[in-house]
DNA sequence: CTGAAAGCGCTAACAC
DNA sequence: GTGTTAGCGCTTTCAG
């Protein structure tokens, strides 16, 4: 690896004039400047970004710390965060829960030691004192998605998960259905991760005098296999709903190849709704009605803040951004 | 932030003690090891890993090139493989060509710059050529998933993607069809991106002494929605295939979405066979027939070829890996 | 067992 | 315009 003292050492000057030339600053006159580039080019000099890190105390790198990349809401999250980092000159770390021991926590602390510029972090999975702690000797952290936002005391984003369940509840009601199943996800403890989209289905049910039926709730894991398993557990009972409300669309799409595997048509005997907005729920058969996150206005909006948040310390501030129906052929009148 | 300094002025020793202590190397004596922990507790310092890396030459960081993590196949290689890599103390930069302006060429280069310790790529985007140039001066690259394998001048890791087309071809074949239709990927001079595929579904095509019908052919970009618009054309035109094997699965979920707004039932009416595998390819309606690409045998032989590239040099060598017929419910018998 | 000195590769003041 | 000096935070000989 050729250093600036190589190219200094064979154009007959000292490395300051060498970064000189190399960064554009300073004044160089134009005949040791083209002699110098000649000589950074026949040696392919290329320069350690890692030293300039240390002398800079900045690494032009965020991390991203989300629960699984297997979901495509994440996926697309990143994909879209890495396109408006990269425009910015960022790199990504990606650092998920799908490692096994890796706690929260540690991912975080890692990250730090690697010097990140800031972190994006989705997830209830990391407690908001463990970020708090991190974020103090200023880590720019920004928080997202969180399901019910608190007072927060560090910036953060996210969309109305409430109103978003109760869309998807009154577009079920809407349509005539009064039996209605719920798959969600809860936490060990049994706390709903969803819980804000339950909350906002109850809120729904309420205003035509419903209640959740205890017997409709099923809990799984947010992936698609979970609600495929699931989702056959709640369509094979007695008494099956007529329409399901699926916290995500991963598991939407598991209880409809559950639905299908037995037979069950969807919509004419099952309406399904899920939560995210995926790009792959606009191509099942049929499409999904789903509640819509916006992914790239999410991603726009986090990386804006936490650029801005590295430049100057950001007064810490709650941004939540509305959740909207996007309408499929998933879901249906009530047939009798 | 709090460096070794503060901690060896607190507690009264040197640099290099506070290092060989938090190092575990040396010799140091119990009573100056509880003080400088205990200080260094109290300061809370944390290692600057940039640091380090300048010094020790490694950084800890390998980099991931593939062309978009919006396509679910490289969204559970990257899953798989960061798993891998955070076992065994390594972070992943990931960089996809989503990234418009973003040539494979300046990619690899930025990951260069910043010094990872290795790199593995997916994607004909980036020459030979170029990647050698880049592997020269020991940057460890393991190359992935050409279609072709060559004669590769570092370490390769493929599948076998020409006999993964056969078994697409004589499977639809062995179900009688005789009509069969061809969803790839060209690039824009013409090329198949997807090549050996191709090539494997001709190979079959000869055993029965038939030829790929070229109105038969449609060519799109990897990805599901293209998959259904050009789908769509393919199945609304005069004499449509009764049988089509779509070259990944993204293309094939798009074609089975166009089936359905078109009312062509899958498979009575029409059979669709796909490529790689991804999880959600189970779970579609109905299950999609594929050729799997087992990813987390790739990501795991991957990996570790890297990992010991990193150590000492490798010699070039490529690894093919065998592709496998899928059964799912989107291919059937022929109907007449 | 502990410390002094040098250096990883680069940049930033400040002289000259 | 160009060079000198110092230092980012850490590790690594090598003396004592």
């Amino acid at each position: 690896m050729t250093t600036i003292y190589d190219i200094a050492r064979a154009a007959g000057v000292t490395a300051t004039t060498v970064s000189n030339v190399l960064s554009g600053k300073g004044s160089v006159s134009s005949a040791t400047r083209a002699r110098v580039m000649q000589y950074a080019e026949e040696l392919n000099y290329s320069p350690n970004l890692v030293a300039r890190s240390l002398i800079k105390g900045r690494t032009g790198v965020l991390g991203l710390v989300f629960p699984s990349i297997d979901n495509p809401f994440y996926a697309e999250i990143t994909a879209a965060m890495e396109r408006l980092a990269y425009q910015a000159g960022f790199r990504i770390f990606v650092s998920t829960f799908s490692n096994g021991d890796q706690t929260g926590q540690k991912m975080l602390k890692d990250l730090a030691l690697r010097r990140v510029d800031g972190v994006i972090i989705f997830s209830a999975a990391i407690s908001l004192d463990i970020i708090h702690a991190m974020a103090l000797p200023h880590l720019p952290i920004i928080y997202c998605l969180e399901e019910e936002m608190q007072a927060c005391p560090f910036p953060a984003l996210s969309y109305n998960f409430f109103q978003g369940g109760q869309l998807a509840g009154e577009h079920l009601l809407s349509l005539g259905h009064r039996h209605i199943g719920l798959l969600t996800h809860m936490t060990d403890e049994g706390e709903y991760c969803h819980v804000a989209r339950v909350k906002g289905l109850q809120a729904a049910l309420a205003t035509y005098n419903l209640e959740l039926d205890s017997r409709l709730v099923k809990n799984g894991i947010s992936s698609v296999e979970p609600g495929k398993i699931v989702g056959r557990e709640l369509l094979t009972q007695p008494n099956r709903p007529t329409a399901v409300f699926a916290t995500n669309d991963m598991m939407a799409i598991g209880l409809m190849a559950a639905a299908w595997e037995l037979n069950i048509q969807i919509p004419r005997d099952l309406s399904v709704i899920g939560f995210d907005g995926i790009a792959i729920s606009r191509f099942t058969t049929p499409p999904l009605t789903t509640i819509k996150i916006d992914i790239d206005r999410l991603a726009a909006e986090a990386i804006n803040l936490l650029l801005h948040n590295i430049e100057n310390p950001l007064s810490s501030q709650t941004i939540v951004l509305p959740a909207q129906l996007l309408a499929g052929a998933s879901t249906g009148p009530l047939h009798l």
